[in-house]
DNA sequence: TATTGTTATACTCTATAACTATA
DNA sequence: TATAGTTATAGAGTATAACAATA
């Protein structure tokens, strides 16, 4: 039933979609175990092994956007896992970082989500885990190149 | 600053992520032009073609599951895109189909979202594509493979 | 009883832009 | 003026479960 493959990309991109899909249920189904929304668990895995950061820099690590940023740091503060404070030197910044909840959260989801993620590996070597990354990598450079050559388009 | 790879897939994982989120910006600017969301644009592509189906099969199709399908569709048949009918051999079932606009739109927003993302693909050869699709097959099936060994373990 | 789809909750995230306070 | 964050809007998607109609 598929037609001739004429946009020979197709195939990737729907390949890809699938791919993320199952990664994000196998993921989050985890994730939703220890109480955090997948967002939320990627602000937690950034702020773990780090002494905290600004919100900018929390922000352009997990790509989510400065607006949305706030939202999802003012539940992780209500739930006691991050707290903010503002900087001395810059008094327009917010430093945020774990609480001491916060690492006890990430020592012990941490680990456990990684045991966890591991499931899937259990049958790749260390080249498949190179000619995955290799190719991702292209598809990755190739998405971000193309984005960046689009936004003049936009006025 | 990496630490050296006790976690080999980290970096897979990694990728994957970023790769998705490069994807979703580049295909998601373009949609959005079109005045739909990527979840309304994924039922679009997905009755684009064909005469229409049930919210069931169409829930399987995009992976939308049937709770959120119903807002999606609703925003839909208010924008004029698609539409409802009951069936006649199962009452329980609707129908869903593009309607005259939403055909109209398939047909003109389609291969304009098809001839954007083949901008991303310039660099590629059908080896490439080769390459690309067996790694990304090899991942969505260790995920898919993971989940359905996992369930039993929420309980 | 099982299935299809809608409804009802209650959140969470998103985009966007205006706004505040610093710098 | 420019930057870092927050707030304000207005949607839109999500999970979940209860529900109605039909099979």
């Amino acid at each position: 039933m598929s037609q001739s493959p004429r946009e020979p990309f197709l195939p990737v991109i729907r390949l890809l979609a699938q791919t993320y899909q199952a990664f994000e249920q196998f993921s989050a189904f985890h994730v939703r175990q220890m109480g955090l929304t997948p967002p939320q668990f990627d602000v937690v895995a950034t702020l773990g092994n780090t002494r905290g950061m600004s919100c900018k820099e929390l922000s352009e690590k997990t790509l989510i956007t400065k607006g949305t940023l706030t939202g999802v740091v003012d539940r992780l503060c209500d739930k006691g896992i991050v707290q903010r404070t503002t900087m001395e030197h810059d008094r327009r910044s917010v430093f945020v970082a774990l609480t001491a909840r916060g690492e006890a959260l990430f020592e012990e989801a941490f680990p456990a989500h990684l045991m966890h993620m591991r499931q899937a590996f259990t049958a790749f070597d260390s080249k498949d885990y190179d000619l995955c990354a290799t190719e991702l990598k292209r598809l990755r450079d190739a998405f971000t190149v193309a984005m960046a050559e689009v936004p003049d388009e936009t006025c």
